[in-house]
DNA sequence: TTGTACGCGTTATCAT
DNA sequence: ATGATAACGCGTACAA
């Protein structure tokens, strides 16, 4: 910087004024101080500058599972907007127990973001004072943190419709495939479909046979082995609600290798469930990556941020993997 | 620091060779500036910390999709390594035109990172020049960079596999679904498996037929796409090759919705090719994000790194989506 | 083994 | 509008 300002005429104070387009620079002196920086191929050293000024410009982004294709889409929506306002984003993948630990033991994102945005987590207590302590301002999609920003879908409602529509189609026997973490603790997100279903069944008069849900770990895997154990009950289910399409996928897998037939619906909309002919309930994930960052670059900002909530709409997709009880279950009728 | 140095009766030099692991520290003062730390839960300022030592612990990482599977999978091999050694990653998505030139013309990168992780891009000279300006080790996945270490496939030998998969089963009229970018140049590993294809068929005496080889834009959608005009052709083929399982799954989609039947194999066993039944060609894609970190590691430590090259195992994975050609075409039996 | 003191490359405050 | 200079918080020769 020293060298630009030499070669400018001017002192590094003006070259950083310059260089930042901050006011009070006469348009002659900042023509000089650009074509010298240019001619040195000069950029500024995002680090000291960091040091000095105080902001990290970057933004931390913590996510239980980085390569599943919800987390996938979020991080992207979000990298694209941090990206266009050259923010950094840093990305911590805290899905098993042990990483989850060291995360919150080192809390490596102490003096390092001056954001965090979190995504689907359920924190202790303890975690949640932690997060609280790095004194940054946090955003969180799909689930709530006191004193946090909030994206997310009426995920009780979402899923009372996905139940409602297995319900309007006269099914009765409705399994449920929902998740758990390491920690045996449900996921926020797992927890408010286990609900909407819970009540939607109650509310129809339907009983609840807890034989019906399934609690796996998350992805395909999950969702094919939830699906055998379904079918292996003395009176299995003729329908079942997927907590998310992945989960939904590895169902479908388990039917088609049984050759048995139970209507499927998912939850999320994936890039392939459309391939697959899965009726499911969309929720736009990659936009809900943008407008959390947007949120966040507003709590950077300003500094006397309050907390915002957004809530985004769901749409029932009706596929065919989905149809009436009564053409494959013998019925009164 | 000074705080810590202070209530363990040191100086802060001594608390900087302490917190570093340093060797020529009593276990006696060791242990007093460890407490006196962790009282004052005080935590080094890496932005400092980079400023004095003149080294970001940061790795860039350039992909041109990162929302796409393999680039996901890719990118959470990295992370998994990087993390556990403290290393940040910085992600850079530059698969537009526009966002590449930005990318290219402020090189954000300068300064700010130790070394540079690329996957699947085909960089014009230029590009190439102003990547290796950069004075960093650089390690590339599925491409060559002038200098740079290498983790990759055979992918002609591969592709070529797949070719010859169709060949055996009797196909003749054998199409590809390939892809280009934005700038209509084709990735090098689309290039590279087109050669492949033509290499194959050539050398079994059947002709390449231009009109059987779509050029279409990465994802299912291209595959939808290329799959329809394909069938559309006065001779459409019996069999096509796909360059990704994503271009698969668009093609077949394409044969469900049209109810017509071509054998289809596709290159990289998605996590969802299974349950497709997708015949494939079966590349480990995370372990090779992991296996470029390592090398990326290794290169940052050692100032003598010299590039090294990997070389990864496929394996052709026989699923349904391919079959005799005989049994749907008419032949001669 | 430990302490001193300078340097890292900016930003920001206060003059001018 | 511009310049001098003190932070920013640490690493690291060098000295002790």
């Amino acid at each position: 910087m020293e060298d630009v300002a030499r070669l400018a005429g001017v002192s590094t104070a003006t070259v950083s004024r310059t260089l930042r387009g901050l006011p009070n620079v006469s348009d002659e002196t900042r023509d000089r101080v650009l074509h010298a920086a240019a001619s040195l191929s000069y950029v500024v050293s995002p680090i000291a500058s960091r040091l000095a000024s105080g902001r990290t410009h970057t933004v931390g982004v913590i996510v239980p599972y980085a390569s599943r294709w919800f987390f996938g889409q979020i991080v992207a929506g979000a990298e694209s907007v941090l990206r266009a306002h050259s923010l950094d984003l840093l990305l911590y993948n805290i899905g098993d127990l042990p990483s989850r630990q060291r995360f919150f033991d080192a809390l490596p994102l102490r003096r390092r973001v001056d954001a965090v945005l979190t995504v689907a987590m359920q924190f202790t207590d303890a975690e949640t004072t932690a997060l609280l302590s790095l004194g940054v301002p946090i955003v969180a999609v799909g689930h709530d943190v006191p004193g946090a920003g909030c994206v997310r879908i009426d995920d009780v409602a979402a899923a009372g419709s996905a139940v409602q529509h297995l319900l309007a189609l006269g099914h009765r026997r409705i399994g449920m495939i929902s998740t758990y973490n390491d920690q045996s603790m449900f996921l926020p997100v797992a927890h408010a479909r286990h609900r909407a279903y819970v009540e939607i069944l109650s509310s129809a008069g339907v009983a609840v046979d807890d034989d019906l849900i399934m609690s796996v770990p998350h992805g395909m895997d999950g969702g094919e082995q939830a699906m055998r154990r379904l079918l292996t009950l003395p009176d299995p289910p003729t329908a079942v609600f997927a907590e998310s399409d992945e989960l939904a996928f590895g169902a479908l897998s388990a039917l088609r290798r049984t050759g048995r037939h139970v209507s499927v619906i998912g939850f999320d909309d994936h890039e392939l469930s459309a391939l697959l002919d899965l009726t499911t309930v969309r929720q736009r994930v990659f936009e809900q990556g943008v407008l959390a960052a947007g949120m966040l670059r507003r709590a950077m900002s300003s500094s006397a941020w309050t907390p915002e909530e957004l809530l985004m709409p769901t749409t029932l997709v009706l596929r065919a993997s989905t149809w009436p009880a009564a053409v494959r279950t013998p019925g009164p009728g």
